[in-house]
Parts: C-alpha cells; sequence; structure tokens
DNA sequence: ATGCAACCTGTAGCAACTACAGATTCAAGG
DNA sequence: CCTTGAATCTGTAGTTGCTACAGGTTGCAT
C-alpha cells in the first residue's frame, strides 16, 4: 500500500497539478514558459513543485480558457487580478467577449436555417442534380 | 450555358479577387497551395488572372470559413460540389453539417449564458471587487 | 540495486492563416 | 518608348494555443 502524502500537504508535482486541474502536463509547461504561470519551486533534481497558488491560478486559467477567452484576454484577467483590478475592467472584457459570442451565434443560425431550408427541399434520390448543390454554390 | 455581354467578362488580378471576396491575397494564394482553390490561368509574367468560377468558388469557401466550418469540412462541401454525387449523398453529408451547426449552436448558447449571468452579477464600478474573478478564482 | 514511472529540456508539428523580404511585372503618364 | 510606382511574384518565417515526440534524468518502491 502506497503512502499517501498527507491532506494538509499541498505540493504538487506536474502530473498531479495536470490531474487536479484537467490540464495538460504540456500545456502547464507552456504556461510557465509564456509567463502565464509563474514558475515553480523546484526539488533537488529540478522537477517542479507547485503549492495552492498555483493550483488555483491554473484552474482560474482553465475555466477563463473554457469559456471561450483567449490567452490575452486571460492574461488582462490575471493583470487585473495580481494588481488591483477594479470591477469595471473586468466587466468590460467578459460584455465583449459575450458580444462576440452572440454574434456567432446569429451567424450560425442563420447558417442552420439555410441547410435545413435546403435540405428539405431535396428529394434524396439517385438524382445527380441536387438543390443543395445549387443553393451552396450559386451560378 | 448563357451568353453574357462583352462588358461582363472579368478577368480578375488577384488583388480585385481579393477586394471582391474580402479574402487576403496571401489567403487566396495560401488557398491554391492546399489544394482548396484550383491554379488560375497566368498571364505572359506569370501573374494570376482570375474568372467568374474562381469568384464564386472563394466567395462559398470565404462564407463557410465564417461560419466556423474548418477547411476539412470546407474541402468535403467542394467535393460534393466538383464531384458527380446523387442527391441522397449530398443530402446526408448536409444534414450531417446541419447536426455538426447545431451542436455548435447549443455549445455557444451555454456559454453565452454563463458569460451574460456573470456579467449581470457584476456592479461594474471601480469597485476592486468582483464576482467574475470570485466566479473564476475561487478563493 | 534496480526497474520503471514520472519528470526534464528542446524541438517540431498542427490549423489557418499573416507578414515579411527581395525580385519581377503591369499599366499609366510623360 | 520609357520611366515609375503599384501590384504581383516566390519563399520563408511568424502567429495562437497547444500537442507530440526524442532522448535524457530523477524519484521511489521493492
Amino acid at each position: 500500500m502506497r503512502t499517501r502524502a498527507p491532506e494538509t500537504t499541498p505540493l504538487l508535482p506536474i502530473g498531479a497539478l495536470s490531474k487536479r486541474t484537467g490540464c495538460n502536463i504540456e500545456t502547464i509547461r507552456y504556461y510557465e514558459k509564456i509567463g502565464l504561470l509563474p514558475a515553480s519551486a523546484r526539488t533537488e533534481g529540478r522537477h517542479r513543485i507547485y503549492g495552492q497558488d498555483h493550483l488555483k491560478r491554473l484552474t482560474f486559467i482553465r475555466r477563463a480558457r473554457d469559456l471561450g477567452f483567449t490567452l490575452d484576454e486571460v492574461r488582462a484577467f490575471l493583470r487585473l487580478v495580481d494588481g488591483g483590478y477594479t470591477c469595471g475592467e473586468v466587466q468590460a472584457i467578459t460584455l465583449e467577449h459575450l458580444a462576440e459570442v452572440r454574434r456567432k451565434i446569429a451567424d450560425l443560425r442563420r447558417l442552420e436555417r439555410t441547410l435545413a431550408e435546403i435540405a428539405s427541399r431535396c428529394e434524396g434520390g439517385a438524382v445527380p442534380d441536387c438543390p443543395i448543390v445549387d443553393a451552396l454554390y450559386p451560378s
């Protein structure tokens, strides 16, 4: 039986951090390289060891990324978090991103209607002459 | 096939095609390189000259790209346009694309709700304390 | 002591472009 | 016809946000 580190010891090697955050090991190192995640402490043999602060920060980064924020936007968030942000600044970034998401939804809805409409016009037979092609590729 | 008036036989150099389609010159050449757009005719001095067929095809590509289709998906559409597919095959692939579009819409709607919700909780003032950050960066 | 999983650095690759550099060509004015 | 400057040419390298090796080193249980 393996002896587990006690729960009060929040020191994680990169693999454990990866599992906790759902973030790829390579990606964690990549975030460190581009300065999104501060360099961690190291063991004697240069293996990275992380604490709770890294865990929190990486969790934040992943959530923001899942919400579709770019790394630059995440960076902006983190700057705000690190150095006395105001609520308005954070909200501005979020609202801008929300507008972008809504634009994409509107675009896709138009495409959805178009595709549904032309697919319904199609007989579905073996005829090598199809209204779908005509609709997508107007002569 | 329709015979058009002589002044409506538009041969476009790459810059004109770019302006007409809103597609970058570099991108047009890139599409040619990866085989999405067939190689055009050339002038004596090896400058590309395009016709209506290229204009139509590129317009279609840009529309599909703008709507979030990958180049591979666009390629699939173009195979339909090019190859002698039957109406049934075309319809099947179109319905597949429709399902994909609907998945994308559903994903974005979820994202939209989340963003709208956390943004609405924000006062938006100069307060150095933001629910968005709290939501993403739990202490 | 040994085996092997986990870790290390570094590089190269992916999609889908975009941005040069440095050479050539086109077309309009003189 | 000649000049000039915009447009175009080829080719390579950079971008974003990772992911996938290669080829080595370390940690740790047995």
